[in-house]
DNA sequence: GTGAAAGCGCTAACAC
DNA sequence: GTGTTAGCGCTTTCAC
């Protein structure tokens, strides 16, 4: 493929003005952009980038940490990511870690040797003073997931206060035996929606209950199955149970229509993230809506703001209620 | 950032020697080796990829074309590409078309920018032509999705073959109304397996009949739910419907449940792809399973292998059928 | 085993 | 309005 110097020949002119026209960064003269444009045209010539970004030293490229590619709750952040992204000139590099440290540093090492201009972590699993350190010397965001006090710029929603919008939800309905589905508390979010969820049974006088709250080691269909089964092994059972994601809940309704429990005549389940097959599911799922694409475009921002030496503040999302048959008589 | 003259200089040494360490391409002895070793500690050092992917003149990212990333069909086929690109010391770049022509063109135009070095395209609705010219110049490939006659190397499963067998199966558990729910024929794989599925009707001189048959504009959730209610308007109902993708099945099943029909015993459901959620649902999915993983990584192996010039050959994969509650009584 | 130097393709400061 | 030139950070050929 051609280069500038071919075009600058070809058009008879200096390769400065080649690159003029290209980038459109001062007068060149109507029939000298005309002469560049046809052996342009003629040569089929398209720039390189690889050229481009040594000199300007930039990769216009935007790092995405997620822990799994399967988890739905990232792909409408994502969408908002790649929306902003492009809409400014970058590229987003989907960046899988599963739970491998090895692989995450992998990426990590991008950012340092220019291969990435910023890095958007969604990743719960990161190692966290790695995440920091590089902070210090590079752009990096935290989006939906966390950390109080790592001085990195973050967008997220009020787990807390949200939990507890969910669960007094549930006792507005006449619920007063609630359960809970957490995921591992090492993840802040899991620990502020618990104690949202223990909030809200408290200031009602309703009981904590041991037996009614269970912890999974993941986040997958499965786990959800497995954490109901264990619930379900008590007698003394909640008439309603708050569950942290909508993948677990929903492992947790097919439990409970395997062990011939009405959903939500006998138990009520509420879930959290609003994903994409939380309205499919029979009954449809109620739960907690975050504004998944907003944080993803506007995490994004965040970290092309940062690129760019702007500064940058924290963000705290709304969230809403969605409520679907789960929790409807 | 330190850059390699520095550290060539803390070192006493020339960039090349700094170069031959970091690149373990010729005999270094010992001691300069770690007195380089010792400067790049020192200096907290890492290479640009800026400066050898000019070098090289590789960027060593592979764009991967998809229409959405919401679509789970997709996320273990790149799974696959990402362990087959990543052990090969290449990146992907996950491109979400939307539709958008205009959008596809910024893509293809990566890879004459030298932005990326090669192409896996599961894109249905990418503008051939462009495709098929740029792929004598680029590496492309497409992986679950083809062209008949583009000369492009692709790796699939026989669509028409898979769905012969799939409405096979249902024929010899007894059904003799059998009904289609299918998508846009523009695209192979939905062309094939109509016929696959006339084939197996004509073989058992089985009736197809119109008012079975039905096609969506999309391939969501609400389309399938719409499909299916389109056939339950007629009172000659099939007793089972082989439906071209598990997401669309989903949602039929949801408009079955919600007009009170049992699946599978008034009516049996089989779908396609064994997407994560098809496990899931209540019934359970029986569905055609494609080998997604392996279709990926045999994908990003075939592109690569293009790129490095070496021969690459279209790829038949197997699928298997996968028997679950929606077509067992 | 090591160094000097050319050059990958581009942008921008400077000169005219 | 246009050309000359330096240089972004690296790899590799050619000497020695």
């Amino acid at each position: 493929m051609a280069n500038i110097h071919q075009v600058a020949k070809q058009a008879g002119v200096s390769i400065a003005t080649v690159s003029r026209v290209l980038n459109n960064t001062s007068k060149v003269s109507e029939k000298t952009r005309h002469k560049v444009e046809k052996a342009i045209r003629e040569l089929n010539y398209a720039p390189s980038m690889l050229g481009r970004n040594l000199r300007n030293s930039e990769s216009r490229l935007l790092l995405v940490l997620i822990h799994t590619f399967s988890n739905p709750y990232y792909t409408e952040i994502i969408n908002g990511i790649e929306d902003y992204a492009i809409e400014n000139n970058y590229n987003i590099l989907l960046c899988e870690t599963d739970d491998n440290l090895q692989r995450e540093d992998i990426f990590l090492h991008m950012v340092r040797n220019k291969l990435a201009d910023g890095i958007i972590s969604m990743n719960p699993t990161v190692h966290v003073d790695k995440l920091k350190e590089l902070s210090e010397s590079h752009s990096i965001v935290l989006c939906s997931d966390y950390y109080e006090d790592a001085n990195i710029p973050y967008i997220a929603i009020d787990n807390t206060e949200a939990a507890y919008r969910a669960v007094k939800y549930l006792i507005t309905m006449g619920n007063k035996k609630i359960g809970l589905i957490n995921f591992n508390e090492n993840l802040l979010y899991a620990k502020q929606r618990r104690i949202g969820f223990e909030k809200a049974l408290n200031e009602f006088q309703l009981p904590i209950c041991d037996e009614w709250i269970h912890y999974t080691d993941g986040l997958s269909f499965q786990d959800g199955v497995e954490a109901m089964r264990r619930m379900l092994r008590s007698k003394n059972r909640p008439t309603a149970v708050f569950i942290i994601s909508d993948t677990l809940a929903i492992g947790a309704i097919k439990e409970l229509h395997a062990q011939g429990i009405k959903v939500p005549q006998e138990m009520a389940i509420i879930g959290f993230d609003n994903i994409a097959f939380s309205s499919m599911t029979t009954p449809a799922l109620t739960t907690v809506s975050q504004p998944k694409y907003q944080m993803g475009y506007r995490s994004a921002k965040m970290v092309i703001d940062r690129i760019q030496g702007l500064p940058v503040e924290n963000v705290i999302m709304d969230y809403e209620l969605i409520i679907r048959e789960s929790t409807l008589g």
